[in-house]
Formats: structure tokens, C-alpha cells, sequence
RNA sequence: GCCCCCUUAGCUCAGUCGGUAGAGCACAGCCAUGGUAAGGCUGUUGUCGUCGGUUCGAUUCCGACAGGGGGCUCCA
């Protein structure tokens, strides 16, 4: 046994291996790489585990720097850059308490409770600011100590929150809460700690960036409240959020993605181009439909029926409000009860209005016995459903209090039930593609420790709803226990032209209804069976559908849902004739066509068109009178086409209408 | 519901260190008939969100309320 060899050997991510001299850390390895890299280093992956950069390396690690520039190093610069924040604010208001303080999307935030109730606001933003940036010009390094449970308790006994995440202890639910026992890696024999500097250190699981002269780029955006554990019934804490980003021009980029968005508002663009707002009057979350937005809401509610009838649907309607009997047999008013309205008393019953379309479907099929020939039964309704949502949470036309439902229920036997998930995914898919979205991701929520029905039932439910996904060859991530108590079911999202994840359709199958409804079909053995039934909304909502496919199109939707598709602009008033008969050949062939007369300038009536987005502004002077033909000013064209035939034009639209394309989409 | 912010003409916003208001767009009229993103002139428009308080006087300061926005384990 002599002395260990001076050098140990570590493998790197490109496969190959490098030697460093014992006791050399991640930060070491990156140095002798070189030095771009170490200069971008934030962090380390050693076998599989993110850790700080001053990790010592051990002979057959693999090892992998992280740099600022990919997700995990900026999680790394956003939790790091909260931490500066934490120090900035006790020093700006000593005595905060600190609660948590994590990276998130793009960004960061950090609660804390103040002292004497004082609540932040947006005044206070700049001053933490400037605090938190001489933290990072005095280059502090981030020094991880660990600690036993009692030490840690000691340490931080002025830190109320703190020590409830070291001990791990129980929220008011009195269940152990595993997320917040992560954040410092309680469970563990020790505890881990971050110091920057003799006064400030801060219970933390890691890693962080070397020092704080690795920050700089961000930004706090906003002050919010927030609940600690989210619970409201808990002490309400203050929060800050931020954005935090490896480059100056990765922030810049950041931000100018938040500009993006909010140029693609559904709610600005429901108001520029005059398709719905929300009157006061009438109530959150109870928007009104304009002419022009009633008129893309039927043009997708009818394209949809069409759908459905081709595909094995029938149409079916039910009413708004119903006796509280129905929803006390479907159990809705036990476990739904808060997202109801109050009752209404009329004629000794009790009324409500209807949550949910279920229970209604489920009477139409009751209605009469039902045979195994007639299943699979497809039942859809646009059902306008009334939904408690607290005034909080509304936002537009995506979280409203007055819901249609693309709704659908399926009744089928058992062993149907495979082959129509299937199916039922493979339609869902095509509607949502005839839209224009094409990018999906599914999630699949498993069985809860809670719930009804049997785990045979459960588990072939799941499998069934698993293979439905393989086959749909769209990619899914489990959601273990997630599923509803009386089912589990397939979430469809959908990610918008900028990249933005949303939930859009639900496939569930239910054990609960059927029973409690006692629903049967006569089988083919003359025996009495359950069915079993499936809830599917599609769009989720034809109002939050409008509003994701306006905020993925900006406003820009394709020719088939534009409310006027082309205008027609005479160039003077003496063409008004010609453009009146361009207009009325292009109506008379079923398009949504004005005239716009040459009141004003040219320029101006061509800009009015644009700010409108309408997909054909057709320009039509002497030349195209004389020859018959229309300039063509198509939408996200570059150029203007002139002297193009009427006919030709009739021919392009047509087929853009047809294949539901967008002038953008160069379709001709 | 709770925390922060906002509320001035139809829209976007300025303004008054307390003496009851202004711009652009829109709208109306007239002129201009212009080949592809704002032609000119003239004109109209406001209980300065509501109610209360302080004040000789409040759109401005204070409070309450209403409406809107952001947030309340980034999770849908």
C-alpha cells in the first residue's frame, strides 16, 4: 500500500477521459479544459447529480460542466440570483423572515413575511435592485455547509419558516409535504446550508453558482402576496418575482418575448378587432360576443359538428339549469358543490344552474333500455355550463364563469372501451390539426389513493388510455395518482407559435356515474350489463379555444375563420362599379367580402386592412377595369401582385379555404 | 377571498406641487380622387370610476366601495 496516484481519471460527456491531479473540484476540471468554459460555468452534473462547481471529483466520475447558456444552468443563475434578492431585502428591511425561494420559468421569486405587516409594492423594487447589485459587484462567494437537523435549528431560530422545512413538520393538512422537505434536502442525517456572508446564510439544498459575480442579468418584475404552502388559511406572505439570465442579451431576449405575448392578448386583440369584451355591467367572466366574434365562434362550433356527425356523433341539447335531485344523484353536489351557483327556489324545488352537461346525457340514455347493438352511443353538445370560479382567478376568455363545452359522452360495453379511446384520440388529434396546431403533448393521470371503482377496472382503464397514446404517437409523460377519484384520464396540450404549453382536451373515463346512475344495456347473452362511459371535451372550451388559437395566431387566423376575408378598395370613385362587381363575385361564390369606397386615401384604407388582418386587401384601378383583373395585397406578403385575374384570385382563395390554410402559408 | 398595481373623451394616454382639463386616434362636415400601412381644414365629445371625509375650494390629498390587471407551491 503506497501512496495513491497523484492523478485521477474522470470520463467527460463527449466519451473521452481526463486525468486531474487529486483533489482537483468540477471548477478545476472545467479550468483545464479550458477556459471559455470555465469562464461559463455555473455548475457541475457528476454522475447524474447536479452540484457546485467546488465539488471534489472522485476517480470514475463522470462529469459534465454546466454552463449558464442550457436550462439547468440558468435554474442554477435564478435560484442563485433569489438568494441575492433574500440578502438584499433583510438588508433593506431587517427583521423579514424568509420563507422560499426558488427558480421557476424564466425566472425566480422569494416569500417573505415582513416586519409590522409592511407589504411590498412596486416602489420597492428599485432599491432592492440596487442592494442586490452591489452584492454582486462585491463578488461574495456561495460557501455550502452542511449541518445536523439540531444545528440547523439553532441556526436559523429566528427563521420561523426555516425551521419548519428542517423539521420537515407537518402543514395544516397535516400531511408531510415532500416539495418543501426537498428545497433542503431534509431527510437526510443533514441539512445544507449556503453562506455568502457572515450575516447572511440561507437553508438551501443547492447548488449555486461559485459567487455572485456570476449574476447580473435580471430583473424583478413584480410583488404579488402569496400563501405559505399556497394554503390561504396559512399566514400570507410577500412575495417578489424575477427574471434572471446568463447574458445581457439573453435577458434582452427574455423580455422582448414578454412584449411578444403581449402583443398576442386575446384580450387586446377581442378589442382591436372587435370580437367580444367583458361589460362590467353583466359581470366577470361573462364576456359578450361581438358580430365578428360571434361569427369565428360559429364557424368553429360548425366545423366541429360536422366532424362530429361524420364521425359517429349525434347532436343532442340539454338545459341550463336542472332540480338539485339530478346533482345529488350524480354526486356533483357533494364533491362540486364550490364551483356551483346558489340555489334557486322555484315551486317548492330547488334549482341550480348546470355545472356539468353529464348527468343530462346520462337521462337521454336512460330514457329507454338500450341494447349491446346500439353501443358505442356518442352523445355531443355544445353545453353552456355556469361555473363558480372565484373573481381571483378569471382571465379573459380563457378562465370564465359562463363555459360552452365541446361535450361529449360515450356509452359503450366494456369491451369497446379500448377501440373507442383510440378512436376518440385519433379525432381529437384531426380536429385539433385542422386548426393549425400540430404540436402535442399528452399527460396521463393515473389512479389517486382515493377512489372509487375496482383496481382491475382502474389498471385496464389506464392500459386502454396508455395504448390509445402509443398509437396516437404523440408524446406523454404519467402522472402518477394524479386522475380524478372516479377516473383516470388523458390531458392533451397543445404548444402555441411562441412556444406556450396549454391544456386544451380531456379524455376521462368514469366509474362513478354509470353506477350511480345504475345505467344497463341488454347484452348479446340476454343478461344485464353496465356500460361503461367516457366525458370528452375537445376543445375544452369554445371559449378558451377562441381565445388560445387568437394568441397563437395573433390575431392572424387562417382565411376559413376570418370574419371578412378579402376587401375591396376602388382605387377612385370612378371604379366604384368594377370593385362592386369584384365584391359581388367573390360573395356570390360564398366569401365574406366588402367594398371599402374611396372616401379616404388609398394608404390609409390599405392600412385600416392590415391593422385588421384581413387576409385579401384587393386594389382594383383603370388597369384592372380595363382588364379584368384585381391587385392583390395578400396578408404577410412582402409584395403587392398586380394585374391579377379575378378569376385566378376566386381560384386562390378556394382552395386556401378549402385546405384551411393562411395567405402566409403561400397556398395557392 | 387575500396581496400589489391601475381607473381622466369611444380608444391610447398626458396633466393639474388643491383653483372643475389636454393631445393623438376615432367620430361629423367640407375640401382633396389618391395604385398599396395614417391627405388637409373645421368641429363635437368628459358628472376626471362611485360614495364619503379634509378644505373657502377636490379630478388632484385621505378613506371606503366598484371595475380592471398581475400574483397566491409554474401546476393545469
Amino acid at each position: 500500500m503506497g501512496d495513491p496516484p497523484p492523478n485521477i481519471t474522470v470520463a467527460v460527456p463527449d466519451g473521452s477521459t481526463r486525468e486531474v491531479a487529486r483533489g482537483s473540484t468540477a471548477s478545476d476540471l472545467a479550468a483545464s479544459i479550458g477556459k471559455r468554459l470555465a469562464a461559463d460555468a455555473v455548475a457541475a452534473e457528476v454522475n447524474g447529480v447536479l452540484v457546485d462547481l467546488g465539488t471534489a471529483l472522485a476517480e470514475g466520475d463522470l462529469v459534465r460542466i454546466i454552463t449558464g447558456g442550457v436550462d439547468e444552468g440558468r435554474t442554477v443563475i435564478r435560484h442563485s440570483t433569489s438568494h441575492v434578492m433574500a440578502q438584499a431585502v433583510l438588508a433593506v428591511y431587517p427583521g423579514a423572515r424568509l420563507a422560499i425561494g426558488p427558480a421557476i420559468e424564466d425566472g425566480f421569486y422569494y416569500d417573505f413575511e415582513l416586519p409590522e405587516s409592511k407589504r411590498f409594492s412596486d416602489e420597492d423594487l428599485p432599491a432592492i435592485e440596487e442592494k442586490m447589485r452591489a452584492i454582486i459587484a462585491a463578488d461574495q462567494p456561495f460557501v455550502r455547509e452542511e449541518l445536523s437537523v439540531d444545528e440547523g435549528l439553532a441556526l436559523f431560530a429566528d427563521q420561523p419558516f426555516k425551521r419548519e422545512i428542517i423539521a420537515g413538520v407537518a402543514t395544516a393538512h397535516g400531511a408531510a409535504d415532500p416539495d418543501f422537505a426537498a428545497e433542503a434536502a431534509v431527510g437526510a442525517a443533514a441539512v445544507t446550508t449556503y453562506r455568502n456572508t457572515p450575516e447572511f446564510v440561507d437553508l438551501c439544498r443547492g447548488p449555486h453558482v461559485p459567487t455572485t459575480g456570476r449574476l447580473g442579468h435580471f430583473r424583478l418584475t413584480r410583488v404579488a402576496g402569496s400563501y405559505w404552502h399556497g394554503d390561504e388559511r396559512l399566514p400570507q406572505l410577500q412575495r417578489i418575482y424575477g427574471t434572471a439570465w446568463e447574458s445581457a442579451p439573453a435577458l434582452a431576449d427574455y423580455l422582448h418575448r414578454l412584449e411578444e405575448a403581449e402583443r398576442r392578448d386575446h384580450r387586446r386583440l377581442g378589442s382591436e378587432l372587435d370580437l367580444f369584451h367583458f361589460p362590467p355591467e353583466i359581470g366577470g367572466g361573462l364576456p359578450v360576443f361581438h358580430p365578428k366574434g360571434a361569427l369565428v365562434r360559429q364557424l368553429m362550433e360548425d366545423f366541429s359538428l360536422r366532424m362530429h356527425l361524420a364521425h359517429g356523433y349525434e347532436q343532442v341539447w340539454t338545459p341550463h339549469i336542472t332540480k338539485s335531485t339530478l346533482y345529488e344523484s350524480s354526486g356533483h353536489l357533494s364533491w362540486y358543490a364550490a364551483s356551483m351557483y346558489p340555489p334557486m327556489e322555484m315551486e317548492g324545488a330547488t334549482y341550480y344552474l348546470k355545472p356539468m352537461n353529464c348527468p343530462m346525457h346520462i337521462l337521454i340514455y336512460k330514457d329507454r333500455g338500450r341494447s349491446y347493438r346500439e353501443l358505442p352511443l356518442r352523445y355531443f353538445e355544445f353545453g353552456t355550463v355556469y361555473r363558480f370560479e372565484r373573481s381571483g382567478v378569471l382571465h379573459g376568455l380563457t378562465r370564465v364563469r359562463c363555459i360552452t363545452q365541446d361535450d361529449a359522452h360515450i356509452f359503450c360495453a366494456p369491451d369497446q372501451l379500448a377501440g373507442e379511446l383510440r378512436s376518440l384520440l385519433a379525432f381529437v388529434l384531426e380536429v385539433l390539426r385542422a386548426f393549425g396546431l400540430t404540436e402535442f403533448e399528452a399527460e396521463l393521470s393515473t389512479r389517486p389513493e382515493k377512489f372509487v371503482g375496482e383496481v382491475a377496472e382502474w389498471d385496464q382503464a389506464t392500459e386502454a388510455l396508455r395504448s390509445a397514446l402509443e398509437a396516437a404517437e404523440i408524446p406523454y409523460v404519467v402522472a402518477e395518482g394524479e386522475g380524478a377519484f372516479y377516473a383516470p384520464k388523458i390531458d392533451v396540450h397543445i404548444r402555441d407559435a411562441i412556444g406556450r404549453r396549454w391544456q386544451l382536451s380531456t379524455l376521462q373515463v368514469d366509474f362513478q356515474l354509470p353506477n350511480r346512475f345504475d345505467l344497463g344495456f341488454i347484452g348479446a347473452d340476454n343478461e344485464r350489463h353496465r356500460p361503461q362511459m367516457i366525458h370528452r371535451a375537445l376543445f375544452g372550451s369554445v371559449e378558451r379555444f377562441f381565445a388560445i388559437l387568437l394568441e397563437h395566431y395573433a390575431g392572424a387566423l387562417p382565411t376559413w375563420l376570418m370574419p371578412i376575408q378579402a376587401r375591396v378598395l376602388p382605387v377612385r370613385d370612378a371604379n366604384a362599379p368594377y370593385a362592386a362587381a369584384v365584391t359581388s363575385r367573390l360573395a356570390g361564390a360564398g366569401f365574406r367580402v366588402e367594398t371599402d369606397e374611396a372616401a379616404e386615401p388609398l394608404g390609409a384604407r390599405v392600412r385600416r386592412g392590415k391593422l385588421e388582418k384581413l387576409p385579401y386587401i384587393l386594389v382594383v384601378g383603370d388597369d384592372d377595369e380595363r382588364d379584368g383583373s384585381v391587385g392583390v395585397n395578400a396578408r404577410g406578403a412582402e409584395a403587392v401582385e398586380r394585374g391579377v385575374t379575378l378569376e385566378a384570385f376566386l381560384a386562390r382563395l378556394s382552395q386556401e379555404v378549402a385546405t384551411r390554410g393562411r395567405p402566409e402559408d403561400g397556398a395557392t
